[in-house]
DNA sequence: GTCTATATTCCGATAGAC
DNA sequence: GTCTATCGGAATATAGAC
């Protein structure tokens, strides 16, 4: 694993976990063993840095997505729960929700990234809501676009509840939104 | 208005504005036409502004619950929603993911204020499916307590979300929870 | 690529005058 | 209650040696 790349996945980590505008170049210098002023040679400014985070979740979007291509609705929808499932085991929370928080203290070339990356999620989503329901295995009461933010925002937000209210309802959830999904 | 609630009032503001790590005394000041140090008059410090800042809405939630409760289920639900209504109105978003997503980094006292708020909440969406279903007019596929977990989380991340995706989904999200809910 | 050293800015907080 | 002045700390970022 290069530095740079290593830089890249505890500054995601650290986003995940104490939010954006609260971590910083020491947080990772201090877990990778070095100093603050060599993270800087890889990234001129935290928000470069920022960037290049969300540059590399897009392509694991899209990886996840192209590798689930041939899959069945449902299988496509476990494929997208999988994302939440792997953050909840860390404890940590979405990157789109910790930075929709932030977002009005963004660069704009940071913020437009995250657009970019909510939309791109969205999209996906609602064509495998949409599929599902004209293959007649989803049953919807909504457009396909509003039941697909109704899934990502129960996931999103999950992880961000369930840090307070202690229990273990996230799985639950997932199931019940697959119960009340099944025609 | 007090000077004093003034300040409550704009660092709630902040909060849901930028989030609680990326505002300042200053922004208050520069509000409110003092100086910085004048904060510290009636604040001695963040944490404390933070905590008088979570009292204020626990009481604003408390108000609310108890003037509804000789309501009908529907109309409960109704006034739940109108927290969230207003806070999309102005382009904000909620006070609970604003600080679920710090919440790593807030002083102890401030999460237990944090966490005590989002149980309360809960606490009441929960009673309201619950009086709902006993009276036959909410069809449930869960528990009340995951029913109301997926309708806060549904709340409390679209106001994240659509801040990105730019829609006017809030709304029809809003209506389709209720066309599922009623039996 | 990583280091030391440093410049700069900002923030939370305190002291003391009015 | 608000002010001026200031302290101490932390963060982003740069310069230049190795």
């Amino acid at each position: 694993m290069s530095t740079r790349s290593e830089i890249i996945r505890i500054g995601d980590e650290l986003i995940r976990d104490k939010g954006y505008n609260a971590f910083s170049f020491y947080d990772i210098a201090k877990a990778l063993g070095i100093k603050n002023a060599s993270i800087h040679y890889h990234f001129p400014t935290k928000v470069a840095l920022g960037i290049a985070v969300l540059d590399e979740q897009m392509a694991a979007l899209e990886a996840l997505i192209e590798k689930g291509v041939q899959k069945e609705p449902l299988d496509k929808l476990k494929d997208f729960f999988s994302i939440y499932i792997k953050i909840e085991a860390e404890g940590k929370i979405c990157i789109v929700g910790s930075l929709a928080s932030d977002l009005h203290t963004l660069d704009v070339l940071l913020a437009a990234k995250l657009k970019e990356f909510a939309n791109r999620t969205l999209e996906w989503v609602t064509d495998i809501v949409k599929e599902g329901h004209e293959k007649g295995v989803f049953r919807l009461s909504s457009t396909p676009r509003d039941k697909a933010l109704m899934i990502i925002t129960n996931m999103l937000a999950s992880l961000q509840l369930t840090r307070l209210t202690g229990g273990q309802d996230f799985n639950t959830i997932k199931d019940t939104i697959i119960k009340e999904l099944k025609a």
